[in-house]
DNA sequence: AGCTTTATTTTCGTTTTCTTTCGTTTATGC
DNA sequence: GCATAAACGAAAGAAAACGAAAATAAAGCT
């Protein structure tokens, strides 16, 4: 009944204090402490309070985005995928990275890269670059996806469409059996369609997650990529109609 | 990984101290030694402080731009001075946030707020605000400016021009005797003036600092702004400009 | 270099806090 | 009024935070 009357006064105290505790507010309002930690997991879900032991605190300003991120692609496969696709991009060229954890693996790879010209639509990876003085990095405008770093829509769409550049890498939620890069988010979609016809060479990044996971939209097919990076040998049936469309693929060990 | 009360508050004190000793902390917080150097730890993992013989000390290097400036913005003057003009602003309205460290310290400051859309041509801007829930983030596109973290040129100030927005709230780098609004760079100019263009109403924050300093582009005058929020009281002559030109002035202590 | 002091890592047991799963109560809709 | 769903409380097992002590490593000193 009154979870309702709880969580904003919950929110204004932690506001006033900086802090709360399961304890305290369990008190406050005469309640157990499982009804207050149900409170604060809420709140904590929709983001609105940290959860800590024993409370909560306001979710910091701070805290960058991508933080999380950045430690999910610690993981060696991505490393290694993005090390050897970094292998392959010259300096002196200009490149777009969209939006993926494993195109943030490339742009760390690209930290020691030369006279770059690097397009995103990606937060994170803008702070990732940011570090590398040899790289000019130009963001696409867009409204911020918190859940990625993305910066998604229309402006990030019409942004793109203002240039060209030598080479395109990008990453995809799920590749499928007929070869078919797919997404999520229809927004990217649009994003990374106009992506691969500004772009007169195009890097796919994707481990092997993606090809045991689908997704609804069709972002475009493997035949429209030059080449492609990955972390196993892929099935027979992707191979061949790879070597069909002269798709190179690059398994990084 | 698990979090504690403790944790933002020790990053808070490596922000202002510039680093943290185990022993100090401990003391402070009444636990031992070993927890402190578990909560050290832990933050090094994430990468958040680096840890050194004794203690820890803020992460240098690529992680974060705009980093050297936070530390700066935690100067109280300027703090004050974005409650303030925080505290005049309401919920539920669109509003411009640009360049500047006076302006990232506002964004600071509505971390809090619910319902806002920002544009921004910031990224510590956007950075900021995209650990507030309640907010709308999106970003002007252009070129990453590293010195301050700004997209500038032309990408800007089309994107800007898209739109129409409630409030503006801008910086500037120097402020004259006359009640100009200065700039050290042209392109950032070009950016403000058409911020000024599609705002209703305008809010300009600048430190006693401004006041002392010059600059050689102009971006608009006092004349041109609704409310201005400083630290100290103004001479006498830009006193009397800004009552014939209708601006208010917001001291803050 | 060798010694001393200080700091760190590791391991362990204890205490506190969390999560999960139940049954009960209270509100809401039909 | 009855059915359904939501909120709440209780209890047990799991997870974590914490402090203590011993072993290891680093820094400072002569």
């Amino acid at each position: 009944m009154s979870q309702t009357f709880r969580h904003p006064e919950i929110l204004e105290i932690a506001r006033r204090e900086g802090k709360v505790t399961v304890e305290g507010l369990a008190e406050h309002f005469g309640v157990t402490l499982q009804t207050i930690r149900r409170d604060l997991t809420d709140l904590a879900e929709a983001g609105r309070l940290e959860r800590v032991h024993g409370g909560a605190v306001l979710s910091s300003g701070t805290t960058n985005i991508g933080y999380e991120e950045r430690r999910s692609l610690k993981s060696e496969a991505k490393r290694a995928i993005a090390r050897a696709c970094a292998a392959q991009i010259p300096g002196n060229i200009s490149l777009f990275l969209n939006i993926g954890t494993s195109t943030e693996a490339v742009a760390m790879e690209l930290m020691h890269h030369e006279n770059l010209m690097v397009l995103t639509n990606n937060m994170n990876v803008a702070n990732i670059l940011a570090g590398n003085h040899g790289c000019d990095v130009i963001l696409t405008g867009g409204q911020l996806r918190r859940a990625d770093g993305g910066l998604v829509g229309n402006l990030a769409t019409e942004t793109i469409k203002q240039f060209k550049f030598d080479l395109a890498v990008i990453g995809c939620s799920a590749l499928d059996r007929e070869g078919d890069l797919l997404d999520f988010d229809i927004q990217e979609v649009s994003v990374s369609q106009a992506i691969l016809r500004q772009s007169r060479k195009t890097f796919l990044v994707a481990d092997q997650t993606k090809l045991t996971r689908s997704a609804p939209a069709r972002i475009a097919s493997l035949a429209n990529i030059d080449t492609f990076f990955t972390d196993v040998p892929l099935p027979a049936d992707l191979a061949a109609v790879c070597t069909a469309w002269g798709t190179k693929v690059v398994v990084a060990s």
